[in-house]
DNA sequence: TGAATAGTGTCTTTCAGACAATATGCC
DNA sequence: GGCATATTGTCTGAAAGACACTATTCA
């Protein structure tokens, strides 16, 4: 067989999809991101944003534009999670998902359902039942990926602003992690990783003593180990 | 819209496949199972076992099949490794595949080629270049998550045959980790996590003192955190 | 009895985890 | 000066890492 002979055509194909599992800590709880589906299948159910791949976008083009539709950002922390292929997961069709995890921080974020929605919304982890299609699945499995890579990368700070207080760095552990950290060891933790530097302005919040702002020294992520 | 007006070749779909990155130990080396292919693209050239998938069938069986199209086994670890989509990947059309990472015990395994394939080998994974399509890439992404995961997991099992000495899971994670290791520190460390068990079988291996033959407690990979 | 690998224990260092008092800014 | 959160250090226990000698089988 050479070029001339190969029949694209000759195989029947599954239709292949990108599901976003869109992280954000609002009011010190997990949030996730769903949508409201507007059509069959699954009409007026919760969902993972998402849709189908174009033929002209890698994987990852593919996530990152279902992001920007959703909520107008690009250059977020964005993840490949896992392909799901269940051979019914879906009643259209064969249809293939790549399940991506992306984190925000939803300050200042005005959120727009795409062409498919009737709605998109924050909606807290702990609170989440019957999603459409095998998307309870999808987010357990970044619900774990979550608390497994946060323990050793610095992930974390994909959920934070740019300036930010040790107290929120410590709170963002807790809530992902569900259990409180003692304030000393984080510190002392976090301090021995070199990955923050102090800035020198403070955030006053209150009648109580400000709390120093810091950075991260280097924006790339997965670059340190936080273990 | 509703099931009847819903019009599955509304989007035109890229094809799917599977691809595996086969391990074994093989004289004391990581070698993976590599073909070379016999038709156009890239005919002639080495690529990982692989092949579509069929619309009756989820990724994980078919990347057993495959697995047992080449090697005859089944019920080895196996494991989803990433998917790789971008959009000239394959010169044929569109092609995103997901890729697996499987371990086997070569002994008394015979390889057989398929279809697509003029003749199936093991390779020393030190000794490989210019593989077809982008599977340096896969392979690499391969290494990676073996090296990192025999780390916290019980997967090195995966490779070893269901009766083996101490020296050889040892050996195993050297030849892995391309590094040598202490015997006491990793023997001591093996033994406090409690997941193999002794014999009372020995292996004679030569003129000098037989060693001890130990088994799986539990053949469920991953149970234990081998960190 | 010599060759070759199997098998075993102690000490040191590092890191995680428990634990509470002082510092600072604001009203 | 009182309130509320920020900031800081020591001790203990567990695990990782460095290190060397004895045991056993067979030719």
């Amino acid at each position: 067989m050479n070029q001339e002979e190969y029949d694209v055509n000759k195989f029947e194909r599954p239709s292949v999809t990108v599901d976003l599992v869109v992280f954000s800590i609002i009011n010190d709880n997990l949030k996730i991101l769903l949508i409201k589906r507007k059509e069959w299948p699954f009409k007026g159910k919760l969902a993972l944003p998402g849709g189908f791949i174009k033929m002209d976008e890698t994987l990852e083009e593919a996530a990152e534009r279902e992001l920007r539709e959703e909520t107008g950002l690009k250059n977020q922390y964005l993840e490949q999670l896992y392909t799901f292929g269940d051979v019914k997961r879906d009643p259209r069709t064969r249809v293939i998902t790549i399940s991506y995890l992306a984190l925000i921080n939803s300050e200042n974020i005005t959120l727009k359902a795409g062409t498919d929605a009737e709605s998109v919304n924050w909606f807290d982890v702990k609170n989440i039942d019957n999603l459409a299609f095998d998307h309870n699945m999808i987010i357990n499995y970044a619900l774990e990926r979550l608390r497994t890579k946060i323990s050793y990368s610095n992930i974390v700070f994909g959920l934070l602003p740019e300036l930010f207080t040790l107290t929120e760095v410590q709170k963002a552990y807790e809530i992902i992690l569900d259990k409180e950290l003692d304030k000393r060891n984080f510190r002392k933790k976090l301090n021995s990783l070199n990955i923050i530097e102090k800035t020198n302005l403070t955030r006053k919040d209150g009648l109580h003593r400000p709390a120093t702002l810091y950075r991260l020294f280097n924006k790339e992520f997965e670059l340190k180990i936080f273990k």
